[in-house]
DNA sequence: GGTCAGATTGAGGCATGCCTAAATCGTAGT
DNA sequence: ACTACGATTTAGGCATGCCTCAATCTGACC
């Protein structure tokens, strides 16, 4: 296919991320404040997406990836995941801190780069937010998560992954020891307890931010 | 100062390395051949990078670093030869294979990468090739170094640096054993002596890629 | 069915960084 | 001193990716 630029895996990326947990497609408006640029910006860029294959769109209608705009997002979601495992693990960073640089490198490195960090972290399946990270060929494995503020009272789970928009709320989070893998019970939409009996109040935000199993 | 670009960080850094190990100031002609475009894009970027006060320039004269632009091509340069030496010790490459996604990264990582992956690798002096890696100050270690090829027969010396422009010349010297650090005694300008005792013919270019101690 | 607010698109511009082709400069050789 | 010839600069263009402002569309509401 068409080569790509870091500009335009940005917005691949990001259409492809909006639907990786919930089901309605992006609209131009949602992704132009999602890249923090301007919707006739995304107009245009839409326009040559969807001229090289990589997106379908009717004109004032959402944005769906077709099966290339898919694999290239998803090889691009896989770099940055694995760019941000490799951060966490070799060189100190914490998980609040990744994804800025993240954000630059999974533009910059080769598939030869790429393939060897993955070797060298011994093929994680999760990056340190709990995101899957899609094999080379695209395919990821999906594990039904219901968001923490949408969950039951009473409800009981692990952590699966906590969204790393608000690095605030991370840095919240590992104060408090709270991370893929931590066991909860949830007491109501802001207040969760903790496997040592401790009652642990939650941000609006952090609520909306933390993924447990069903 | 003024941020820099990537493509002004190759133009600094290549107009740097062009005086790294031979006197003469580089002219507007060699540093387009250099960079691969053509001499009017120079003529364009050297009129930037003088108002921006990181090069020197007299219409039609040579161009040369002022102190604030020296600065940044050694930083671009201590990126680079962080990176391939990181690519060499951690991730399995060759010496031969490293320049190009160093070219890529030395744009991409923040500083905060960079002193991570330099404390990862204890500090290390030189790159793989032997070229000496700029301290953040910007200041660098400079051995004195003949090239092979204008060494006189019968000169015994210790390889300090091998060239790394060309990957072709740098598999075969790999094959023969002979790196940075190696023994060789100067036959002619196209052999050597190993310390095995065996002759080894060099071709024109290897013996313009390799550099002794005096 | 008409209105109108908000979303989307279009038009025109700007910065970066490259190009080719056409001046212009400087100097080496006569 | 003149004259080429190569090196350098200028002029004019092009692609990318963003912007602002204006026009157009759509759907929800009356
Ligand atoms: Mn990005
Ligand atoms: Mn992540
Ligand atoms: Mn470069
Ligand atoms: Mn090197």
């Amino acid at each position: 296919m068409k080569p790509t630029t870091p500009a335009a895996e940005d917005y691949l990326k990001t259409i492809y991320a909006h639907t990786e947990w919930q089901p309605a497609p992006i609209t131009p408006r949602v992704l132009a404040t999602r890249l923090g640029i301007a919707p006739s910006s995304v107009t245009e860029m839409v326009k040559k997406l969807a001229a090289d294959g990589f997106i379908a769109h009717v004109p004032y209608g959402p944005l769906t990836l077709t099966a290339a705009g898919r694999m290239r997002a998803t090889a691009v979601v896989r770099r940055h995941r694995l760019i941000e495992t490799w951060l966490v693990r070799e060189l100190g960073y914490t998980w609040d801190e990744v994804h800025d640089e993240a954000e630059v490198l999974e533009h910059a490195i080769s598939d030869r780069l790429l393939e060897a960090i993955d070797a060298h972290l011994g093929h994680p399946a999760a990056d340190p937010h709990g995101d899957p990270i899609p094999a080379a060929d695209g395919s990821s494995v999906r594990v039904p998560a219901v968001l923490l503020a949408d969950a039951a009272p009473g409800h009981a789970g692990t952590v699966l992954r906590v969204s790393d928009r608000d690095p605030g709320i991370l840095r919240a989070l590992a104060d408090a020891g709270i991370g893929p893998g931590s066991r909860l019970d949830v007491v109501d939409a802001h207040s969760v307890r903790l496997p040592d009996g401790e009652l642990h109040p939650l941000a609006p935000d952090a609520a909306g931010a933390i993924w447990l199993t069903r």
